[in-house]
RNA sequence: UGGGAGGUCGUCUAACGGUAAGACUGCAGACUCUGGAUCUGCGUAUCGGGGUUCGAAUCCCUGCCUCCCAGCCA
């Protein structure tokens, strides 16, 4: 986003009107306080990421702040892994909180609170079960029938949720509730669940509280709490604004802006947090960091990059309509950050034999490679050349359809970084599959060079057979099969896409041998891999973050869709 | 049949009463020691119907469509 370290002006949006008009007025003094409120009950996936951007880029544009806060209300869904993992996919984006908070710290304040609205008679402990007060809340077009304890006296009340604080009734026995609207044509306004008891442990609280706030008597006032000005949050919470303003306003707290905007939805790509944490559960993938998964985790471990992904943020813009956004936008920003960034090395994932017949046998010759043709300063490399060699085994076709441009019998094509080579035969097993392709090569195109000029109309990758070394590639499709929906009555996995992952031998370049963990390179024509964690110097493994494009594919498919 | 929010190229986003623009995708071409990258060109859109206006994607009326809401989840 930035040209010489001078920040290009952002694509306009919404919310930076918003904040604009504010700033003008004075609203808030000017000040723009942020903050990135996430609930720790799975890890972060490419939406939050959308949300991150948005919250803490808004917040620098305007020389503002920006919070982490752990929205940790409800202490049977949360935990500290998921904590720790969503600080770590945070910085990893790129971004640093200038506060670190949870809901949790404001627990004795919003209780306070709590006490408060009771004592002004705008609040009360109802003896109602959850099915009771589901079944009293009406419809949308009925009112909701008041709670028999909706009169109960402050007294009564103030002693009841003391007695629900110190533990003295089981869970789902009482509530506290806020004394609104039973007619409101909101249900949110229809007297609603303030606080909840939950003897259960909490990730931070322990068993301090047995009774914990909902999210909306919780989020509203810790934004309050923090001096938050723009509480940015998704669509689905237009309809919790009016309450959202009602405890402020009653609270007589600052009170912050709700602004809401459109969550990001991507073709092919499962962003429910439930959905995914049934995925994790069921072991339906390697974890959170799968690399299928739209998580942070699993999107870095697959090789894309911070830049990449907050690039993609910035392209996809922010508006208040539903839609969804297109994978190949994603995978557009990724490839455009990796390369610029990514070495180039050479790896064959479908090895075929050639032999250069008149080369001689047991010679080793080192050839100069360029590292990255986009950044002169990534220098170059040795690769070793000989006799034998692995080429891709699409590469070659004994026929070779129309406008296919690589080896073929007769046909000659240039090596990179190597010699111009003529099919000269091949050989094949009994099945009648090419399994070894002869050639000759031409000793004045060192290097590829052509010093008579002469043109091929293709360069092909290689590896020295002698000097490749075996690696894992893990190529990745869809987790899920594009198109496949689940009837109503079907589990989402059944929409599960069984080649979704395919691990391969290649053979590839020594140089890559020890290649650390993350650590990114394009493997020349073939698209854009990346170490995986499960690597070692003795067997390297490696993720294939995403296909070069494949304009040659494409004709393929054309003609082939041409002429069934 | 209640309330809330939205409908602009295939997709996403702009245009803030004054020539509907950009990105991705698609197609065609140039260039190339990656059929990569880069470059060029082409294509497709204002949900419908009325109105206001010299002029409407934008303002008004009306119809249609989509999404969200009846958790002691967030």
């Amino acid at each position: 986003m930035s040209i010489d370290g001078v920040e290009s002006p952002r694509p306009p949006s919404f919310i930076r009107d918003l904040i604009e008009a504010d700033n003008a007025s004075g609203r808030f003094g000017g000040k723009v306080q942020t903050r990135f409120p996430p609930e720790p009950n799975g890890y972060l996936h490419i939406g939050h990421a959308k949300s991150i951007c948005i919250n803490f880029g808004l917040a620098k544009e305007f020389g503002g702040k920006c919070n982490l806060r752990f929205d940790d209300t409800n202490p049977t869904k949360e935990g500290v892994e998921y904590v720790n993992s969503i600080m770590e996919d945070v910085r990893w984006l790129g971004f640093e909180w200038d506060a670190l908070f949870y809901a949790s710290d404001y627990f004795e304040q919003l209780y306070q609170w709590a006490v408060a609205l009771i004592k002004e008679g705008k609040a009360y402990v109802c003896d109602l079960s959850p099915e009771q007060v589901r079944s009293t809340r009406g419809t949308p077009t009925e009112p909701g029938q008041p709670s028999p304890d909706r009169d109960r006296s402050v007294e009564e009340n103030l002693d009841l949720f003391a007695r629900m604080r110190a533990g003295e009734f089981p869970d789902g026995s009482r509530t506290l509730r806020s004394k609104i609207d039973m007619a409101s044509p909101n249900f949110n306004m229809r007297d609603p669940v303030m606080y909840r008891i939950l003897h259960s442990e909490h990730h931070r609280t322990g068993d301090a509280w047995c009774i914990f706030p909902m999210y909306d008597f919780a989020h509203g006032q810790s934004d309050s709490i923090e001096g938050i000005t723009h509480s940015l949050c998704t669509l689905e919470f237009e309809d919790h604004r009016p309450l959202y303003d009602w405890y402020c306003d009653n609270l007589g707290i600052h009170h912050p802006q709700q602004i809401e905007f459109d969550r990001l939805n991507l073709t092919n790509a499962q962003l429910s947090k439930r959905k995914l944490l049934t995925l994790v559960q069921r072991g339906l993938v390697s974890g959170w960091d799968d690399p299928r998964l739209p998580t942070l985790s699993g999107m870095r471990r697959r090789g894309y990059t911070a830049e990449g992904i907050r690039n993609f943020c910035g392209m996809i813009g922010v508006s208040k309509t539903n839609g969804i956004i297109e994978y190949n936008l994603l995978e557009h920003a990724v490839r455009d950050d990796l390369n610029k960034h990514a070495l180039r090395v050479m790896a064959v994932l479908d090895p075929l034999k050639v032999v250069i017949d008149n080369y001689p046998a047991g010679q080793t010759e080192q050839m100069e490679a360029v590292n990255n043709p986009e950044d002169a300063s990534a220098g170059t490399r040795p690769v070793a050349f000989s006799q034998v060699l692995y080429i891709e085994r699409d590469d070659f076709r004994e026929d070779p359809p129309k406008q296919y441009y690589r080896l073929s019998p007769g046909r000659e094509v240039r090596l990179r970084y190597g010699y111009f080579i003529t099919c000269t035969s091949v050989v094949k097993n009994e099945q009648g599959e090419v399994i070894e392709v002869h050639c000759t090569y031409d000793p004045a195109t060192r290097g590829g060079n052509s010093p008579d000029g002469r043109k091929v109309k293709s360069t092909i990758h290689w590896v020295s057979a002698a000097h490749a070394i075996d690696a894992e590639v893990r190529l990745y499709d869809h987790l899920f099969q594009p198109g496949v929906e689940p009837k109503e009555d079907e589990d989402f996995t059944v929409a599960l896409n069984p080649a979704s992952l395919t691990r391969v031998t290649a053979k590839v370049e020594p140089s890559v041998a020890g290649a650390a963990p993350l650590a990114s390179y394009q493997f020349e024509r073939v698209g854009y891999f990346c170490a995986d964690r499960d690597s070692t110097p003795d067997k390297p493994v490696f993720n294939r973050t995403v296909q070069l494009k494949d304009t040659w594919a494409k004709t393929e498919k054309s003609h082939q869709q041409k002429k069934p």
